[in-house]
DNA sequence: TCTTGTTAGTATGAGGCTCGCACAAACATT
DNA sequence: AATGTTTGTGCGAGCCTCATACTAACAAGA
């Protein structure tokens, strides 16, 4: 009955803050006897992130292995208090001793999840059961330097980590634009040029001695959804933004999918009209086009409904149910542009599962419903059966939560 | 230096051989030591294909572990004569003992491949090496039933597996038509429907005894290309066949990826022109509707081009060498017309390389280059990196190779 | 109250695998 | 002939999972 307190420890390699997080196999590297803890080890907390709280018995049933290697990989995570032993759950008639569901402590470290956007900075901390806590948010000033952000960013960020009872395990950024992922810094900021190759992932890592992740702010939102949201447990699903712009990230066979440094999910701006309209990108036809709240807007201005420039989802649809005149037929228009791009999604990588983002969230499951309903309109029929959709969380939430994902993700999915 | 022979065996389980091919941990499943061992096995031999002849120290030295780990692994292989020593090679001028190159053995067990058309069956046997011998076809009858498609498909399966010295590993099947990959039965062939539901794989299996794979055609193209062909070595990569109709498949993260039962890569039926021309599937703007030899040839009639019904890749580039008038320009407007859907992939996925297979193969390299030179204009800079294309094999070749590429992939890619 | 049956979790030894080290074999160079 | 370099092979150590046996804790029935 007496155990001898382990040395393993589960925490991304802090020898290694500034440079690779990963120090893991890839590309023609073998496996050894040691990468096996740390898979199994993320794959029974992945589990156990999926499930809920589990006894061990209940695990090993799903693993389908032996009990006391789930007691040899879960004893560890104990004694740092990761994990805590719930209360007994009573047996069922066939008597038996009671289970103790295992679940993530309170008290294990967290994770500091981090948006960044072209105005503003907000960060908060978030547990491993996926409690938000100690939000910040710093706006910046008008045009501001490269300092001023760094200022901000640092204000805000040391403002939340001064809240964590134990040190984070890491910090997650969100950022609205794109992200070269290895490097860990921003390529292009739309709105905000002055960020533009700006090498924040280090500048975190160095500043606060924690691993520091980047991604852009669709992909965020996928692995929010994968462990705190609509997506848990999920092995293939998309999640997709529509806004002001476009985007869109993949979950394929059990794994966040980026292409090489981060590219794929650009689902923007593939074409979906040769020769279509012309978009921000210079180019004609892009899905973006057709399925943002910028042609919600022109298209209420053309058939006459009022206030067009204050359009979106959520209005579209209170309008429709008030009977407006036009609003009924634009909103299936609109559902159907964003469920054209989602079909093809769906032929392509068939992910079967859609978490819907951005401003058709606010247009609640009426919107869903119609999106829903053009995409299996879309698609062949038997294409890799039943195609189901959720609606995400409200906007911040699902970032901030996306950020502290990035960092989970990392921890999780031991990249055999 | 004496050593005990190894009890290890490379090949799938045939205990099992109308199960359920794959013994396999997936889902919630934990990792063991002796799935260290097969993937690990799987991984060296990956490595080979990928670089051709290598001696075991230079497997150590690029998959980063120790020479005693790649004899380990590779003994075996050499006992059940998988691989073969090839001759000393003179070592550097620093001088040591020569290394002894590993590669696969000519004695070791064959593959059967076999291609399944409409019309007729194909087979043949390929060796880990990559060349092909014993091929055999067998034409269908006219309004075949399915007894007769059964006789022909044993009659040349006999026939060529009669010419295997060793049992083979596996028979791998590409259908051209839809597949139910995990029931190993077809769904659907639209040319000849008495094969719909026919389950190939468990009729092959029973007869023969040998684990049997079906997939369909594209799919097999890119296994093919990846283990035998231009996608040698290759961790992200598609395949994308144009003709009559449109298909393609993806290698993503080191994976061939497939969606539920085998959905996905149905690129044929991607929007690219909504409210487009009429697709066979019968919703409009399909890929397939401005990319297969069926929209050339209506356009090649439109602008009066000669014998317009026997316009394909090969003669248009021909023609446009010629300088016969609208060529030059057909031809532009097709390539861009297979470009726009490859530029959709690109932005969706971004594998960053493409293998061409089947019509535009004939166009050779102008072709290629023609569909490359738009994409790169479609494809908004920065996505990725560089994007590069091949040309594949002559089409029946293609096939088969792939098809027993299928059965290579079951092997080797134990799927962690 | 005592016995039987069932389930949860733990201790222990066996077996697989990779790793580091030491060593023999086979070459080039001086 | 001596020295240095590289390849490939035993051998024991360490890490992991597995099967077995055991204790703890419950329900149901006599």
């Amino acid at each position: 009955m007496e155990r001898e307190p382990s040395t393993q420890r589960w925490s991304m390699d802090e020898e290694d803050v500034s440079g690779d997080v990963r120090m893991v196999p890839h590309g023609r590297s073998l496996l050894s006897s040691s990468m096996v803890g740390s898979a199994n080890r993320g794959r029974v907390l992945q589990t156990l992130f999926d499930l809920g709280p589990t006894s061990r018995a209940e695990l090993a049933r799903l693993a389908g292995v032996n009990r006391t290697t789930i007691s040899g990989i879960v004893q560890p995570l104990l004694d740092q208090q990761v994990l805590v032993e719930g209360e007994p759950i009573r047996p069922s008639e066939a008597g038996g001793k009671p289970a103790r569901p295992l679940w993530f402590s309170p008290d294990a470290r967290p994770i500091c999840g981090m948006m960044l956007m072209p105005d503003a900075v907000h960060t908060c901390l978030v547990t491993l059961a996926g409690t938000l806590s100690a939000e910040h948010s710093v706006r910046f000033p008008d045009n501001p330097k490269i300092a001023d952000i760094e200022r901000a960013i640092e204000r805000c960020t040391s403002r939340t980590l001064a809240s964590a009872r134990r040190e984070p395990l890491g910090i997650g950024v969100a950022v609205g634009g794109m992200v070269d992922t290895d490097r860990r810094a921003i390529i292009a900021v739309n709105l905000a040029p002055v960020m533009n190759g700006f090498e924040l992932g280090d500048m975190l890592a160095r500043r606060y001695g924690l691993p520091a992740l980047l991604d852009h702010h669709p992909r965020a939102l996928l692995v929010g959804d994968r462990w705190f949201g609509k997506g848990r447990g999920m092995q293939n699903f998309a999640a997709v933004y529509t806004g002001e712009v476009l985007g869109g990230a993949l979950y394929l066979g059990g794994h966040l999918y980026r292409g090489r440094s981060g590219a794929g999910g650009e689902l923007g701006h593939t074409f979906v009209q040769v020769d279509g309209e012309i978009c921000s990108c210079g180019r004609r036809g892009c899905w973006e086009t057709i399925a943002t709240v910028g042609w919600l807007r022109r298209q209420a201005r053309a058939i006459g409904i009022d206030a067009p420039d204050e359009i979106n989802s959520r209005r579209l649809v209170a309008l429709a149910g008030a009977g407006a005149p036009g609003a009924r037929d634009l909103l299936d228009l609109y559902a159907r542009n964003v469920a054209v791009g989602i079909a093809n999604l769906q032929q392509t990588v068939a992910p079967n599962f859609y978490v819907l983002h951005g401003d058709v969230v606010g247009g609640g499951e009426i919107m869903a419903e119609a999106i829903a309903g053009h995409v299996r309109a879309l698609v062949p029929s038997r294409s890799g059966g039943e195609i189901s959709f959720a609606i995400g969380e409200t906007e911040d939430r699902a970032a901030l939560l996306g950020a502290a994902g990035l960092v989970l993700s990392e921890l999780l999915q031991f990249p055999l």
